[in-house]
DNA sequence: TTTACTCTGTAACAAAAGTTGCGCAGCGTT
DNA sequence: AACGCTGCGCAACTTTTGTTACAGAGTAAA
């Protein structure tokens, strides 16, 4: 582990911390498509992500979804953090989108290294912005943007975090993920195709270079 | 000051960072409606909020605006934080809803009492997790409501962080906090008068208890 | 009082998004 | 090949939201 942990992290956190880590971190792979948080769950652990792609979501009482943001390698989960500090329990939904490979940290530690090391306190405020700013950016698309605008730089975001032009994908899931339904994706995502910006395919979406 | 710097942050902070507080803090006293942050300006001092309201903006290049949430005494600006520990410039606008009192803390102080005092250290987290809590929710409104829960919403809120039921606004200025136009506004307080929720006036809005 | 301005109500229309229903194509299973 | 399932396309329609235009009420100043 210690070689994926200095790899990710190793610019971050000095020598002593990352030994901690290793000591108290327990490894974690998941594949493609597995629930990480549910909502309501009790958060016992923070998750320091050192490869694949999580996707954060918000539900809703009726279990309505809506796309918050993606996790990279070198994110953490602010809700945890959040949950962590604040003891409650989980607000959203982290589902990897691809396979990855996290290190769980006990959330005791957390509170003493807050303490302890600067730099550990600077990735946690660090992090806490970055979500912050995540945020900020997801609420502009909602708000700001119309549904065909939204469907694009969903694409495109996706294809940026997955690196790869191919988005393998039912227009159903993408209904789900921005909170609308399949036929209205379908629509759109036809015009996208007239325009061609996009080629579409039986599961399976491509996005044209521009 | 030590007065209000106490009933307000008391129970929060010990006394060497009251005291402190007291001694680097810049009092500050601004009159309803006063822009006291713009998009794109340099953060030099984090507020601390003693009396009145204070609204977070949104706001997209075209200079359309979106609400984000109040403030009340006892909370900060978690982008405050954030763009001070980030160095950056505020992507928010704040205004305050109606005559207020701050304290104001020079920045470099911040990171000084972070590693100084636990007390600050919890008041800056908390106070990230309140605001994240906040934009949650305020992502759950423009995601999954339909404009005129939001716009009831946002007359009850602001009937409670005003602490009265009389809402002095006009629907235009009610239409640029939900980001929509004037004449929704009114056809939709019209539909809400109908349903005697509320009552309407010229400049002046009624909610009735229900 | 007259004037000017702001605020509100309303109609008529346009655009965007959501809904329903159905047909068919692709694909794996039997 | 026949069957069944899922994914997609499309038409027709409704609802919601946004736009334009205008009239009248309320208010303040000249």
């Amino acid at each position: 582990m210690i070689q994926e942990l200095k790899a990710n992290y190793g610019h971050l956190f000095e020598d002593a911390l990352l030994q901690e880590i290793n000591e108290v971190g327990l490894f974690k792979e998941v594949p493609e498509d597995f629930t990480l948080m549910e909502v309501g769950s009790y958060v016992k652990s923070m998750p320091l992500l050192i490869h694949g792609v999580i996707k954060i979501l918000r539900e809703d009482k009726e279990g309505d979804e809506l796309l918050l943001y993606f996790l990279e390698k070198g994110d953490t989960c602010a809700m945890t953090l959040s949950c962590c500090l604040g003891q409650s329990k989980s607000e959203i939904k982290a589902i990897s989108e691809t396979d990855a490979k996290l290190i769980m940290i006990p959330i005791q530690k957390m509170e003493e290294w807050t303490s302890k090391y600067k730099s550990w306190r600077n990735f946690v405020f660090d992090s806490y912005h970055n979500r912050f700013m995540e945020m900020l950016d997801t609420i502009d698309k909602i708000a700001f943007l119309k549904m065909d605008e939204r469907l694009f730089t969903y694409l495109t975001e996706k294809a940026k975090v997955t690196k790869d032009n191919i988005i393998s994908a039912t227009h159903q899931e993408i209904a789900y993920d921005l909170h609308t339904s399949r036929v209205v994706i379908s629509r759109l995502l036809k015009a996208l195709e007239k325009e061609r910006k996009i080629e579409l395919h039986r599961n399976r979406i491509v996005l044209l270079p521009q």
